[in-house]
DNA sequence: GTCGCTTGCCAC
DNA sequence: AAACGTGGCAAGCGAC
């Protein structure tokens, strides 16, 4: 293996002309200044093949990186793209996605239950010695207490392994690129056409109101303070240490029986709540405003970028083929207008929210065709229909408690839960729980036997093929440990799911619908559009969305918003 | 001070 | 035989 640093004329040309050689596959990689592309600095551009390396300083040498990208017409692979494409087009590149390639997708997709870093999957896979490059790096930059902001662009240990990456990177291109063979080749070029969406829409950011969350967040903060104050002069500890509370609730009489994984007394709010104790209210209150300070306003304060957010979306970030989304984790702000009217449309914008109806669902009756789940959709409310199968009576009232306990009872089956999770989370006693899903098996009998035919197929192939694993109807690969087959379910749906959203993306760019494309949350998409376009591009949002290829259809409801969390009238 | 674990809690 | 799934993040806390 070979590796360069770009610091001269002479090595300059000697590296334009080894990028004129044929290869493979070229790879390229990047190091920044941190993780902003807004602000931190792009430092190095790196190029490799299998058995080449070189480091371009970029504030010296960007012109000769820039051209080289420009010149060079072969498929390029990075090791998760998005970050780096990110990276260059915002330094002048005009990489496309049209030859980009990723072999973070090509790993994740092959074994999702694997983690997908480039060192890890080095030593894995290429028993490479990657991680001892790394060590070295870090070694160095301890010594000389620099950062990745800070170390020197010529320190051998850093250029060095920035080369490397990109020598890992095209060995595993080679390595792995081979086997995304027949279905997954066509889920492969999904990702990629997602990563390219999702790139755009990073860039774009969401609109934040940043007077808005200043104001809430010193409310937040006050409220937050005045409670763990009292909580110190009260009984001498902060609000914060649930320990503590623990042993306060006790020392003053009160029975805790739920114990924590770890074998303390627990104290979360289903504990809490029902306790008469001011303390318990105080560590309920004083949570909830923490969180809202710190991990809400005051992230979307501090991570704004001239009151935008450009979140870190991972677009496999979860084992079944879900995004992620972190930095800040727009996936799962509480449904509380408070919070969601954070978020605003750009001056004489409205957002545009459309999602799909009981996705996962819908795709599970699908799924095990049970004739009572069929009939229940119809026409009407679903988990009324539902519920009045299973009880044998009409029942049309959406507060009828019957129908939240259909509703909690269905996703437990989609989830796997048996009678003690669902009794938990539906609050309702065991002997209750376990009725109720008996009757629930009676009604829909499709439901159990396809859960056991999904374990059965799941058992033959551990024995034929040595793992167990389902595949979507799409073709991605959803492995599960062998003791925990009851979960392939679940990863059938979601990950089903997970294929339905990303399809709708790519069918929404190709029409090309995604220009005000600013969020995603697993079965939503969130648009940012001129308020006067607004209900016509929403309703051919919808339209391009909905589907009527699986046994029942996937409808999406549409809401036109002023906030995220305030709604118009529409009709 | 940093790191990793535990606990708790939010989303779909 | 029975088993609620997938994530991200903050604070506390002990170990290094």
């Amino acid at each position: 293996m070979e590796v360069h640093l770009v610091e001269t004329f002479q090595e300059a040309e000697t590296f334009m002309s080894w990028l004129g050689e044929r290869r493979p596959i070229l790879a390229m990689d990047t190091e920044t200044g941190g993780l902003d592309w807004w602000k931190d600095e792009l430092r190095l551009v790196q190029f490799g093949d299998s058995e080449c390396g070189w480091a371009i300083p970029f504030h010296l040498w960007g012109g000769l990186a820039l051209d080289a990208i420009r010149t060079y017409d072969g498929p390029i692979t990075f090791h998760n793209a998005k970050f780096d494409v990110r990276y260059l087009n915002t330094n002048g590149a005009e990489l496309s996605y049209g030859k980009v390639h990723d072999t973070r997708v090509m790993a994740v997709l092959l074994e999702p239950d694997k983690r997908s870093g480039l060192k890890d999957l080095g030593v894995r896979l290429l028993g490479a010695d990657a991680d001892e490059w790394e060590s070295a790096l870090n070694k160095a930059k301890a010594q000389g207490k620099w950062n990745w902001a800070t170390v020197p662009t010529t320190l051998p240990e850093y250029w060095q392994y920035a080369c490397m990456d990109t020598i890992l990177t095209a060995r595993l291109y080679e390595l792995l690129n081979p086997r995304i063979t027949g279905r997954l080749r066509e889920v492969y070029e999904l990702e990629i056409a997602v990563e390219n969406i999702i790139d755009d829409m990073e860039r774009r950011g969401i609109h934040i109101d940043i007077p808005y969350c200043k104001y809430q967040f010193e409310s937040m903060t006050d409220a937050s303070q005045a409670l763990s104050a009292w909580c110190e002069i009260e009984y001498g500890f902060g609000v914060g240490s649930n320990a503590k509370v623990a042993a306060q609730l006790q020392k003053d009489g009160v029975l805790l029986t739920k114990m924590t994984p770890g074998g303390g007394w627990s104290v979360d709010e289903s504990v809490l709540k029902t306790i008469d104790h001011p303390l318990a209210i105080a560590v309920i209150k004083s949570r909830k405003a923490n969180r809202y300070a710190s991990a809400y306003f005051g992230n979307y304060i501090t991570m704004s970028d001239e009151g935008f957010l450009h979140p870190d979306v991972n677009i496999l970030g979860a084992r079944t083929g879900r995004m992620s989304i972190s930095r800040p984790a727009l996936q799962q702000i509480p449904r509380d207008a408070l919070l969601r009217n954070a978020f605003i449309p750009r001056d004489g914008n409205a957002l545009v929210s459309v999602d799909y109806d009981q996705i996962e669902m819908r795709l599970f009756t699908h799924f095990c065709k049970d004739p009572g789940l069929i009939a229940a959709f119809q026409e009407g409310d679903f988990f009324l229909n539902a519920a009045s199968l299973i009880h044998h009576t009409p029942i049309t009232d959406k507060k009828d408690p019957r129908r939240q306990l259909t509703k909690n009872a269905s996703y437990a089956k989609i989830y796997g839960a048996g009678p003690n999770k669902f009794a938990e989370t539906a609050e309702v006693p065991i002997e209750d729980a376990t009725m109720f899903l008996m009757e629930y098996d009676a009604a829909f009998p499709g439901v159990h036997t396809f859960q056991q035919a999904i374990i059965n197929l799941a058992k033959g192939r551990i024995i034929e093929e040595g793992s167990a694993f389902v595949n979507t109807p799409l073709g991605r690969r959803e492995p599960a440990n062998e003791d925990d087959l009851y979960k392939l379910v679940n990863y059938l749906v979601q990950g089903t799911a997970a294929d339905v959203f990303k399809q709708s993306l790519v069918q929404l760019d190709r029409m090309g619908l995604t220009e005000n494309f600013v969020l995603p949350v697993h079965d939503e998409l969130v648009f940012d559009v001129p308020l006067s376009e607004a209900e016509e591009f929403g309703r051919t949002v919808k339209a391009a969305m909905e589907r009527t290829d699986f046994t029942v259809p996937l409808t999406c409801g549409m809401d036109i918003l002023e906030r995220w969390g305030n709604k118009y009238e529409y009709e």
